[in-house]
RNA sequence: GGGAGAGUUCCCGAGUGGCCAAAGGGGGCAGACUGUAAAUCUGUUGUCAGUGACUUCGGUGGUUCGAAUCCACCCUCUCCCA
């Protein structure tokens, strides 16, 4: 039912297709977070089309706390629910345990956090978050795992590495039983695996040969983009990229900017996501074919050119700079709206390019080309 | 006509003799944002020169070592009584 196909290399950098429940998808690609089974800045799965999504990612924790994976289920899964028949991948709340450390305590079995809603004690653990995922019904469940902030403490990084490897197991043990047991809106889920080890070249690679032995049908690199300089993050990658099974999609958590995309290809990164085009959208931070521009700014006042001359998104097709700008300091939804939807495409029309190239032989040139002035304020 | 009150920096609004270039909010200007507790957060917002100087708190004059703050008159506005 799912499986990755290597079509191409360049380099390092590789051009594929990986087979899903919901349909394939080309690689490298970028995947659209809407955390609460939402793109923020009110898109819906009708917007999803139209900025070129290929993979929406919703995530384990926030879709537990609300509505519930009872609710979802019932309702027919995620993909039902809210109306994308595309491939869905679900975080499984492991950046939570992260990102939420105020409110953690960390044991072997699990995590215990005080909800950010309204503060009441939750459990997570590998089991439950399988549980959790295998009820909404994605097509790629993650691991649960335990995002460390960079720089940590070796000793520290390497024993939440080793803990981390072992929930791997334990969510592999999980999935196969609810397999065998329980009914879901979606057989063909998959679990992929998490590496961590923060900057920790040995702990990485440790990490890598150890869960690769597991044989999922992904893996992901988590961890990064979290403090480390990019620098740090690129070495990072190349020394666990080689210890990363050739057949098996890779995917790179959380990351990045469009300049850290490119470099991830280029060190053999298959699937990306990350918040930044979002949320920098509704910032007024838009990524352009020359570069960034910060809407907001006064300079575009009265600029009836659209946000990017070199755009074919239907917010470029249609609206000025002005427009949006007007909106946006106008505490507009639509201004949110357009400016989300703009970046998104853009972030999937990147991909698209580098697919391109890949394609044509030409992404040195492309990255040459691309990669510093993608990421460049104008 | 009589009585009461108010006029503060772009706006609203604190401040009733020195610690006031003047709280706070808004607006403006700029910055941050990397598996989203983020329509959030930070800086800045009289002028000029890089620790300082200068011009501001309706106007004019005065009291005082010192005034946005006290006094006099004037201007404008609001409310109440005729």
């Amino acid at each position: 039912m799912s499986g990755f196909k290597l079509l191409s290399t360049c380099g390092k950098a590789r051009r594929g297709v990986y087979k899903t429940a919901h349909g394939d998808v080309q690689t490298p690609v970028f995947m659209n977070v809407g955390t609460q089974a939402a793109i923020k800045g009110a898109l819906s799965a009708f917007d999803l089309k139209e900025i070129g999504c290929q993979v929406e990612l919703s995530n384990t924790y926030h879709l537990h706390l609300r509505p519930g994976e009872e609710t979802v289920k019932t309702l027919g899964g995620l993909h039902k629910f809210m109306r994308w028949d595309g491939p869905i991948l679900t975080d499984s709340g492991g950046f939570q345990v992260f990102s939420l450390a105020k409110l953690r305590r960390i044991r072997e079995e699990g995590v215990e956090f005080n909800a950010h809603t309204d503060g009441h004690l939750v459990f997570m653990g590998p089991e439950e978050s399988m549980s959790i995922q295998w009820a909404l019904g994605s097509d790629i469940a993650m691991a649960f795992d335990e995002c460390v902030e960079n720089p940590s403490p070796e000793k520290y990084v390497r024993g939440s590495a080793d803990r981390t490897a072992r929930w791997l197991s334990r969510c592999k043990k999980k999935l196969s039983e609810l397999k065998s047991r329980e009914d879901t809106v979606n057989p063909g889920q998959v679990l992929w695996g998490i590496n961590q080890g923060g900057t920790y070249k040995d702990i990485r690679i440790e990490n890598m040969k150890k869960i690769s032995e597991l044989d999922l049908q992904g893996y992901a690199i988590g961890g990064l983009a979290v403090g480390e300089t990019a620098e740090e993050m690129y070495e990072t990658i190349e020394a666990v990229e080689e210890y990363m099974p050739k057949d098996k999609p890779r995917y790179l958590m959380g990351v990045g900017t469009p300049t850290n995309i490119i470099e991830g290809v280029a060190r053999g990164v298959d699937f990306f996501d990350c918040v930044m085009p979002a949320r920098n959208a509704r910032h007024g931070h838009l990524f352009t074919h020359s570069g960034i521009i910060n809407i907001n700014n006064n300079k575009y006042a009265n600029d009836p050119s659209p946000i990017d001359e070199n755009c074919a998104c239907p917010v470029c097709r249609e609206f000025s700079r002005a427009y949006i700008r007007h909106l946006l300091k106008a505490g507009e939804m639509l201004g949110m709206r357009l400016t989300v939807m703009h970046n998104l495409f853009f972030y999937n029309s990147l991909a698209a390019d580098i697919r391109k190239a890949l394609d044509e032989g030409s992404f040195e040139e492309y990255r040459a080309e691309n990669s510093a002035k993608l990421g460049k304020r104008i």
